[in-house]
DNA sequence: TGGTTATTTTCCCACCTGGTTAATTACGCC
DNA sequence: GGCGTAATTAACCAGGTGGGAAAATAACCA
């Protein structure tokens, strides 16, 4: 599995039924066989998504007698959040050099926009000193 | 692969190598060579990536002549900030009945936790009518 | 038409995932 | 100790993913 912690908030978030268990938790702490009610799977099904949650750090477990509460945590998400907040400005529209291309879109057809590739290492063939 | 889309973003983002493709792209549009640069593996393994960002609408691709180059799309970032804003309540400390449980950890030693787990369908032995 | 550059496709591999059923562990209770 | 409930582990399967090398496309240039 994924090394750094926020691919595995992101591996753990990209499947609805650990969505669908985190939504519940967030409404309170539950057992796994009430966990596992809403959905049509097996309970080891729902046991290894746990898993999956748990070394995410996004649930916690305790004990008590036999059964294991689950428990969301907060870290996971707020870290996503943090990282998904630095494209913010991204998708609300105003950009760094971002507008710049946007607004280049828009008048594609003005010559203008040869700028656009940046053309890496195409005139490496004789001047690439 | 996954159905539905906020899975699949979720998918795309749970991979250092996109997400540093998405941070790269976020700066402006560039070619696919010019995004292999930075990292150690084959540029079809960089294709690979740029087609599961793309699968999940993270990106777009043009064409230019011989080059493809690859723009970041704000759609699924903003839906997954959407489905994770939903949470914020929750990982910035005032819950639902959360605080209940979390005030619940602090004085554990009380008696007063047995309440904590539902006890899902524990009395049904002789008294569940 | 042939050459060059950019990118993708194909085929290969190892490994993780999501699901199953069957067996096993962990408690509490009597 | 033995039963019942809660949950996990084990073994297995199909399929996806991340990576590589080599070959195939695509588009421009001369």
């Amino acid at each position: 599995m994924s090394i750094d912690p926020l691919s595995a908030t992101f591996a753990a978030l990209a499947d609805p039924t650990r969505r669908a268990i985190l939504a519940r938790l967030a409404k309170g702490e539950t057992s796994v066989t009430e966990l596992a009610q809403p959905f049509e799977m097996s309970l080891p099904a729902v046991t290894k998504h746990l898993k999956v949650l748990e070394r995410a750090g996004l649930i916690t477990r305790s004990r008590e007698a036999q059964w294991r509460p689950c428990r969301l945590a907060p870290k996971p998400l707020k870290d996503a959040n943090a990282w998904l907040e630095h494209y913010r400005e991204f998708w609300e529209g105003s950009f760094d050099r971002l507008e710049d291309y946007l607004a280049d879109l828009q008048g594609q057809k003005r010559p203008a926009r040869a700028r656009k590739v940046p053309t890496p290492k195409k005139p490496k063939r004789g001047a690439h000193t």
